[in-house]
DNA sequence: TCAGTTGTTTATAT
DNA sequence: AATATAAACAACTG
C-alpha cells in the first residue's frame, strides 16, 4: 500500500506523539525487518535517545533522535505507528519501541523492506540511495527538469525514485489517466503542455491523497476500478486496458490516453 | 495449484 | 551510460 500519501500519513501521526519521547526499551519481535543492524545493537543505539520531529522524503520515513536516525521504508505492507502503552497489537507486529510515554511500533506482513539506523547524514545518504526531489513539494519547473532529461517510457520514469521521489505504481497510473497521457508514451514525445498537465495532475492527485493518508476510493478515480474485471473509464465509459509496463501491472483508457510510442 | 500483488535491488541484456 | 527485463525478497489473496 504505502506510496507517498501513506507515508506522509504515518509521518503526520508520529509528529503528534514522537517529538520529545525517550526510548526506554526496544523489542524486536522479528529481526527479519532489520537491515544492517542486529536487534541488540539497535537496542543499544536507541536506548535513552530522544526523538525529534519526524520527516519524510519520497517513501522514506526519517525519525531523527538526538543521536542518529531511525529510517523506515514500509515496502508494500509496512506500517509504523504510535500506540498507547498496552494497546492491542496489530496482526504482523515486528518491532515495538517502548517510550517514556506510549510505544513506537512497526508492523509489516511481507517484510519487503523495513528498518535501518543511520548514525549520521552520510550513513543516511548511503542507505536511502539516490533520491530525486520529493514529488509533493516540487514545482512545475523542477518537475520538467527532472522528467524531461530522461528517456524511455513515461511510467517507469515517473516511478523511478532517483528521478522523482514518492510516486508508486498506482499513483503513476492515476496521474497519467488524469492528464490523459498514455503511460507507455516516450518521455521525449511529451509536449510542454503535456508536461504541465502531468504536473498539475500530480499536484492534484497528491494533495487529495495526502489529505486522506492514502489514495482515496472515490468514484471518478481510476485507482478505484483498477482491479475490477471489465472496468470502464470513469470519464468516457470505454473499457479499460490492462497491460504491463516496466514489469508492473498498468491500467489505462485507450480512448482518453492515446498511444504514440 | 497457480497467478498476481500498491516496492526495491540485483543481475543480465540491449 | 542509460534503459529494459526478469528474478528475488515474503506472505498472503482469489
Amino acid at each position: 500500500m504505502p506510496e507517498l500519501p501513506d507515508v506522509e500519513g504515518f509521518r503526520r501521526e508520529l509528529a503528534d506523539h514522537l517529538p520529545g519521547r525517550v526510548v526506554r526499551r526496544v523489542h524486536v519481535l522479528d529481526a527479519g525487518v532489520l537491515n544492517g543492524i542486529t536487534a541488540p545493537a539497535l537496542g543499544r543505539r536507541l536506548h535513552g535517545r530522544r526523538f525529534a520531529a519526524p520527516q519524510r522524503h519520497g517513501k522514506w520515513l526519517i525519525l531523527p533522535t538526538d543521536h542518529g536516525s531511525l529510517l523506515v521504508h514500509s515496502g508494500m505492507t509496512g506500517h509504523p505507528y504510535y500506540a498507547g502503552a498496552g494497546a492491542p497489537p496489530e496482526r504482523y507486529e515486528r518491532v515495538i519501541i517502548e517510550l517514556d510515554q506510549g510505544e513506537l511500533r512497526y508492523s509489516d506482513l511481507r517484510k519487503l523492506r523495513g528498518i535501518w539506523f543511520a548514525e549520521d547524514g552520510d550513513a543516511l545518504g548511503e542507505i536511502v540511495g539516490e533520491q530525486g526531489p520529493d514529488a509533493l513539494s516540487i514545482d512545475r519547473a523542477g518537475f520538467v527538469d527532472a522528467i524531461a532529461a530522461r528517456r524511455g517510457r513515461l511510467k517507469p520514469v515517473l516511478t523511478d525514485q532517483a528521478v522523482l521521489a514518492g510516486l508508486g505504481n498506482m499513483l503513476a497510473d492515476e496521474i497519467c489517466w488524469r492528464a490523459r497521457i498514455n503511460p507507455a508514451n516516450a518521455v521525449e514525445s511529451l509536449t510542454v503542455d503535456e508536461l504541465s498537465s502531468l504536473h498539475r495532475s500530480m499536484r492534484s492527485v497528491l494533495r487529495t491523497s495526502v489529505r486522506h493518508g492514502c489514495i482515496p476510493h472515490f468514484s471518478g478515480w481510476i485507482t478505484t476500478v483498477r482491479r475490477v474485471v471489465s472496468a470502464r473509464c470513469p470519464r468516457c465509459e470505454t473499457p479499460l486496458h490492462h497491460t504491463r509496463i516496466g514489469g508492473r501491472g498498468t491500467v489505462w483508457c485507450p480512448h482518453c490516453q492515446l498511444w504514440r510510442g
